[in-house]
DNA sequence: ATTAGCACTCCATGCGCCGGAGTGCCACAC
DNA sequence: GTGTGGCACTCCGGCGCATGGAGTGCTAAT
């Protein structure tokens, strides 16, 4: 007999110990959860059923004669099927909103804003995954020339993401030269994927043989560099308010835990790699414990979202947070920050 | 008597309780410094030198029947006539000068790529104060059309700096015409300090009257919106592996310091003012405990040294470590560091 | 002036005890 | 057979207490 198929009273249990687990962080007991305003059964009754979950692999318990906890699948199971879909207060809905309109700022600011209400309203880390290269489409390139042998590149995307670049020169061009250039390029490529961009400099390199103009392979050669590693370098990525997580009474009695997951905040690298996950899917993405691949964080759970701009995805926004928490009101929270960032680079404004 | 003036044997104990406190951690005892080579007296003898020590506020102890530990005021003399001077290792030095050349990148890569180094090195929390305003030159300036309502300014300074800044347009403006603007200013104001820039557009706009071209008008207002604020927002500051700071020794047991550490290292503009400190003085800063002015920073020293373009202070580069620590070591590889990227940044490289 | 000796303080550790919370199981009732 | 009451058992955590070690401060002797 499956557990969760066929007792829908199970199902109720479950939630009731989960929802009062994130409440207290304290396991629960049978006697606790008899208390439970919708649950009329006797604490014996609840035991059964609380052992018949545990056998299932939803709960355990920290020792042999404490009350439950869910596993990681248990939140598994309470996020997929029981939980409560949570509404947004005005006042969430409102500082969200001020968030994402109060200036007329680039999407970096943007981003950062929205991720740090983000983690001030959930009590997390909020974070936001950049752009990859990938998506950006290309608006405006620069030569600014630094000394004879290093010039600058300033790429503008059509989103508003500016990227800087120095590049060695071999051969000295005179600023006026490098203008010239820069308007060549953004003449012809405005407008497109970076990634085509870098396909048709490729093509036209290849073909362009002597019989052009010379400034013109000068320009195709600095705009290939500005533009090689670009894709690589440029997934960056945001945290804000990591302090809040450590904050959390779950981590905060353990100062070994709190290092390692603090050294893994700084590796951003490894951060990239989460989100990248959350990426793959149109749909909130919800990990949890060690659903992530990494062991540091195995306490801890990730709800994410991608934005996106005109249609397109752009990049991811969420939080990380201690397993424990209100799963409800995260991915509200999230649905609505991801969606309110769409709308505001979607508008039409930029 | 003054115990420190008369009596040299006092500074050789005071400097020999701090040299195997930083080495161990524990409050060191009279028996533990008889032991020690160089001091041949009886642990009694060493008890009453510890005891004028710690009356003329130089030593504490935790509690009253333990070793002794020094004070800030301990440290500070420590620091100022006690110190022997620690000599790098060529091991040391190797890995700073890989840090500075490594790349022709730009100036916030290598000092991003210094500050690790740092950090690595002495296991603190290296940071670095990039440029403040004041202190950046002029390079070049370029406009881009994001939409009919704004205009995205890109400025680059001498040094390398580049700064982004998007600016609400009232009147609609061509690529073209904010091309021809661009060129306007950068010949115009080429090589200036930012500041003096500032100064004379405010002129030329109050004397400009209507007989001026209109684009040239535009261009003041342009540039006046771009620069403005660029002073106040710009003072910005990395930091570096904060967390090898977390996991010293005289943090890990205590995890609400540690929280609060967090978080004042979350604040950034804290530790900008912390360090606009160590930008006064063109000697190193050495900051010990509640020297600095922040409560929640009265267990961590600063160790700081500016840097320089072309002798010309540009920010300052430093660690943050726990009032614990090898400062000779720090001192050392802060001062060669800063050297190191000094001249780096001056070495008409760029 | 330096040192040896001694009494005293305080911390840290380990041990034993006990109460509370909770489980698991068994037997009983409906 | 499904739900319930009862009971023995487990384990955690806090408390009190004793103990040993490290170290000081003072005094008296050299």
């Amino acid at each position: 007999m499956d557990a969760l198929e066929l007792a829908q009273r199970n199902r109720e249990i479950l939630r009731a110990i989960i929802n009062t687990f994130v409440d207290t962080g304290e396991p629960v007991g049978s006697r606790t959860l008899s208390k439970h305003a919708d649950i009329a059964l006797s604490p014996a009754t609840i035991r059964n059923i609380m052992s018949d979950l545990a056998d299932a692999g939803f709960l355990t318990k920290p020792h042999v004669s404490s009350g439950r906890l869910p596993t990681d699948l248990g939140y598994r199971v309470f996020v997929d099927d029981l939980m409560d879909s949570h509404t947004l207060t005005s006042e969430e809905q409102e500082s969200m909103r001020l968030g994402a309109s109060a200036q007329a700022a680039q999407i970096e600011q943007v981003l950062a804003q929205a991720t740090r209400v983000l983690s001030e309203l959930t009590n997390t880390a909020g974070r936001v995954l950049l752009p990859a290269g990938e998506q950006l489409h290309f608006k405006h390139i620069n030569f600014v020339k630094m000394s004879e042998e290093k010039t600058l590149a300033v790429i503008v995307s059509m989103s508003g993401v500016v990227q800087n670049r120095v590049i060695p020169t071999e051969t000295p061009m005179s600023q006026d030269e490098l203008n010239r250039i820069s308007n060549m390029l953004n003449e012809e490529f405005g407008g497109l994927a970076l990634r085509e961009v870098r396909e048709k400099i490729i093509q036209k390199m290849a073909h362009a043989r002597d019989d052009l103009d010379i400034l013109y392979r000068q320009a195709l050669k600095l705009s290939k560099e500005a533009l090689s590693e670009s894709e690589a370098a440029q997934e960056s990525i945001f945290v804000e308010g990591a302090s809040r997580v450590f904050s959390q009474p779950d981590f905060a009695t353990n100062a070994e835990k709190l290092q390692t997951l603090y050294r893994t905040f700084e590796e951003r690298e490894k951060l990239v790699r989460l989100l990248d996950k959350c990426l793959e899917s149109s749909d909130i993405t919800i990990l949890i414990g060690s659903e992530n691949d990494f062991d540091e964080m195995k306490d801890c759970s990730v709800v994410a979202q991608r934005y996106y701009m005109d249609d397109r995805p752009l990049g991811s926004i969420g939080i990380i947070g201690p397993k424990r928490m209100r799963y409800d009101r995260a991915v509200s929270l999230v649905e609505w920050t991801a969606d309110s960032v769409s709308k505001f680079l979607s508008s039409g404004e930029r």
